[in-house]
DNA sequence: CTGTTAGCGCGTTCAT
DNA sequence: ATGAACGCGCTAACAG
């Protein structure tokens, strides 16, 4: 717990000197320097950050406000990506949860303003229109995964609708002609983006739009992805394909599938949605998918408020980023 | 941005009164602090923790250094234990990635010290013995789901001797003599407490342990537990119960004891390890395993540096803390 | 190239 | 019950 003037007594200098060279200044004689930095070793000085903040009236410290972060853990990605980039700009992250309660949210962005927090980003773990936290503005903020419906607040997104498309057309242009769309529940703004870019792939391709080839599922989980696919299965003509809205579906999809005695991708090709890691590379066979760039929009949020920081106010940016085809076994 | 002089100049007192408000001093007549809060919500006043805890020199602030956090996304539960007891005590947690490099490590950990964290949490994702870094020990620190050979700092890590004893336990109760045992690679500190649990429960239980009937895998991927559960199906007496050392590996099991035209749990019983939702929830039949206690663990790390913290140095304490059966449907 | 003075916003100490 | 002076550890502004 050396401070500056410790050393400074040390090493014979004003602690302003010590201060020089902690800070890189160039205006300090090699002899000096040395003799300083020996001292500072010898006492195991190690400047104070605080102290520092308080007198540059800078943190180099970012917010970062989950909704909840432990029920979707792939997400993490996306915190993988914010620390990354606030590492290399020189920022630290400060992490809280909202565990989806407002008022929990309003505290915890509160404590990072009293921190002085120097931007905010907020992240949700399903991309939908959210209405934001009132004091997430008195910093300079984000939102991530998520946009409000004014756009006042810069956001990041996933294209959703291009990744509709892609996944749909990697399936036509394996030569698959009935392609069933089993999706989210039918509210979710992730859900209609890509049954849109399904929709259009379809009509791009000349292909029929068949509702009863589209189906809806209640949450999302294994269980609703095998009963819609027993009932596409069911069907007077079944699909040739399946396009999935998430990975858990595609999982509950294929035992369906499989409890038909078909065989992936050979009767029925399937692609799925998220790049859930655990599932989507460990399904027999590995599933094709489309990745969602959590850990892109993460990086692309901090890279956002740092410039922000650096450049003063600067135009609110609505990022789309696209959502890559990982390509398997399954098509 | 108000300061602390501005909300005393508005209210018409000095600076110091309205400390005192802020900080609940009983010494302020009912009426000064009247008038100190209006001032305070007129001008948006926010304390500014920095000031405070330059002044106060306590950060109410703890690091928490993750080896890696993207790779086995369940275990952010243990950062989610760690936030939740934070929050609960009034502390806020830096996490910063080691990504499991050394330099790395050491410049995230300094920069920790440096802002002055009152206590620091080295967590890994996998349950091991390791050689802490050296700087970790310059503030009171924790090892979570790990620990050091010579015991010199605390740690908190998951019972897996007892995990495996559990696991083992509730398939000879379910009436299964010939049990199998895919365990992780051989090296690793969890694998060999989850044998040791393993031949504890079949002593017990007076059942014979057959080498044969024990696999080693060598990442503990859903491939490597396909085909040692081939492998054991092979034999001239096959297993009626399995226990895999992770949910992954289970995975891999499950596959082929279907593809072996075999049932679950009817014909061979499997349990599980880490109850990794995303798989073990989700496979059919639902995977009963054994939980990994991060949660807990995050939690048991912040209460005890929080406790530290508060009452000074106290004695290097060693958390076990244990595996919970999670019974579904595979045994 | 080096040192001096001042002050960031707050809490502590002691006075009134 | 309230206020004045001081200093936490550091950097900014200015001397020299």
């Amino acid at each position: 717990m050396a401070t500056i003037k410790q050393v400074a007594d040390a090493a014979g200098v004003s602690f302003k000197t010590v201060s020089r060279v902690v800070n890189d200044d160039p205006n300090v004689s090699a002899d000096t320097r040395a003799r300083v930095l020996d001292a500072i070793n010898a006492l195991g000085y190690r400047p104070n950050l605080v102290a520092r903040n308080m007198r540059t009236r800078r943190t180099h410290l970012l917010g970062l406000v989950a909704d909840e972060i432990a029920t979707t853990p792939f997400a993490v990605n996306l915190i993988k990506g914010a620390q990354d980039a606030a590492w290399k700009r020189g920022f630290m992250l400060m992490i809280v949860n909202g565990d989806n309660d407002a008022q929990r949210t309003e505290d915890a962005i509160e404590t990072l303003l009293e921190r002085k927090v120097e931007g905010m980003i907020y992240a949700t773990m399903r991309h939908e229109v959210i209405d934001p936290p009132p004091n997430l503005i008195e910093a300079p903020s984000v939102l991530a995964n998520c946009r409000c419906a004014d756009s006042r607040i810069a956001s990041v997104v996933p294209d959703d609708e291009k990744g509709g498309f892609d996944a749909t057309e990697v399936l036509i242009r394996s030569g698959r002609r009935r392609i069933a769309l089993i999706n989210l529940e039918e509210i979710a703004a992730a859900a209609q983006a890509r049954q849109t870019g399904y929709r259009r792939a379809l009509a791009l391709h000349r292909l029929p739009y068949d509702e009863a080839l589209v189906r809806y599922t209640d949450d999302g989980q294994p269980d609703d992805g095998y009963h819609r696919m027993n009932e596409l299965l069911a069907l007077d003509t079944r699909p040739d394909a399946v396009f999935c809205a998430n990975d858990r579906i595609a999982m509950g999809a294929y035992d369906a599938i499989k409890e038909h005695g078909l065989r992936i991708p050979h009767d029925i090709a399937v692609v799925g949605y998220d790049n859930q890691e655990v599932i989507a590379a460990y399904l027999r066979p590995a599933l094709t998918t489309m990745a969602l760039p959590h850990y892109e929009m993460g990086y692309w949020a901090v890279e956002y408020l740092t410039h922000a920081a650096a450049q003063g106010e600067r135009a609110v940016e609505q990022g789309t980023l696209p959502c890559p085809l990982i390509m398997r076994e399954s098509v």
